[in-house]
DNA sequence: AGTTTTGTTTTGACTATTCAAAATATAGCT
DNA sequence: AGCTATATTTTGAATAGTCAAAACAAAACT
């Protein structure tokens, strides 16, 4: 039987959580809850179907973790959602800021048909308009790790690639002070009493928070 | 609150029951029942609940109509339907013959902003790639009756403009007979006895049963 | 070790949607 | 009018997903 959008969230909710934590651990309910956006009881429930349905590993009062097969169903719904954004912003001429939400509902409709078009009409995209990266048809995802505003050497150039967060108002910060993939910078200085980091972008010197500092991952010219 | 995707999936059924009947006359539950596909009773509780919505006229026994409230929702489905077919054809390069499926999962999902952004690309078409005319944004649905291969005058020059039917294979048989909308034919003559009709289209003759026959819709140049 | 805090699971209940089969209306036919 | 056939509604039950609140387990802190 074929899974339903809500499976599919859930799925994409583990995947996710999974990559943020140090691989290895179960992802804890209440976490996972959280992510979806359901009450934690409702996630014991469905992570147990889920198990039963043998796409998640379970263990009662630690945590969960996807299977292979869960892994596999997670990583064809991120490659839907990506070609999609993708899509949306070359094709359909949205704005980065905007695409989240449409490629949230319509992930779980489109058929492989229209996926694999997108994909050629794109020219198989490596990468989404955040710069996270597509995975294959066949389930393979490259995920290498990256430096990000917090971690990069100081007074060097380097290019933003990719920006782990969905939130519009972030991205069209971003996008306000120059700070879009592809875009070539450097990081001044940190400040830890501040919070803060400062960059230099364009002509412009941005200074953010270092939790915003995180989402902007990049890479060494 | 906004309608479910099956609370769509009614409405539509309905509007399209009605235009298929004498209107004026309410639509008995059992051909609801059918065109929606389910079990007659699961309709009747459909029925009572989208009457409470005020989205539907219900008379037990008798019928369902749709309210203005219902109409204007169907229409508006039937704008995403409508668009979505067209953008599939004309911009992801699908054979008309194989949108329907996509669009009827799309329809329920797709923004307005989405929608919106298809109708500009598309310069704003007022028919579908089956001549189905799509509907205004604020639910305008102009819907002339046009002649069919069966009702139209011999031996007079005709374009096709319509066909009411999105079964594949009959699609796929009508493009290869060349009577898509757009081209020009003539019926020959019809033979009521044989329940058949004969076309002259380019160069070819082809012979196709009434019913078939019906679903071409043609105007008259 | 004992108690508090925190996180997880269980329970009972609710909504939306569906079906099969029984009960009931309406319509059709003699 | 009376009976039969057909269509519609009711009833009882199932599935998927959800929540709030009670019960319980594990961890953390004296």
């Amino acid at each position: 039987m074929l899974p339903s959008s809500t499976v599919e969230n859930y799925l994409k909710a583990l995947h996710q959580a999974e990559a943020s934590m140090g691989n290895e651990t179960l992802v804890p309910m209440g976490q996972l809850a959280n992510v979806v956006g359901v009450a934690p009881g409702t996630a014991t429930t469905m992570v147990k179907a889920l198990a039963e349905s043998g796409l998640v590993e379970y263990e009662p009062y630690v945590g969960v973790r996807l299977s292979s097969a869960g892994t596999r169903l997670a990583t064809l719904v991120l490659r839907r959602h990506r070609l999609i954004e993708q899509f949306l912003v070359e094709v359909m001429g949205m704005s980065w800021a905007d695409v989240h939400e449409d490629a949230e509902q319509l992930e779980h409709v489109v058929s492989d048909r229209l996926v694999e078009r997108m994909d050629a009409m794109l020219g198989h995209p490596a990468v989404d308009p955040h710069g996270d990266p597509i995975p294959t048809a066949d389930g393979a995802l490259a995920d290498p790790d990256y430096h990000s505003l917090l971690t990069c050497p100081l007074s060097t150039p380097v290019t933003v690639t990719r920006v782990t967060d969905q939130n519009s108002s972030f991205l069209r910060f971003l996008e306000a002070q120059e700070l879009k993939p592809g875009q070539s910078i450097e990081v001044e200085n940190r400040n830890s009493a501040a919070d803060s980091v400062q960059v230099l972008a364009g002509e412009r010197r941005v200074t953010i928070g270092t939790n915003a500092a995180s989402k902007v991952l990049i890479e060494i010219l």
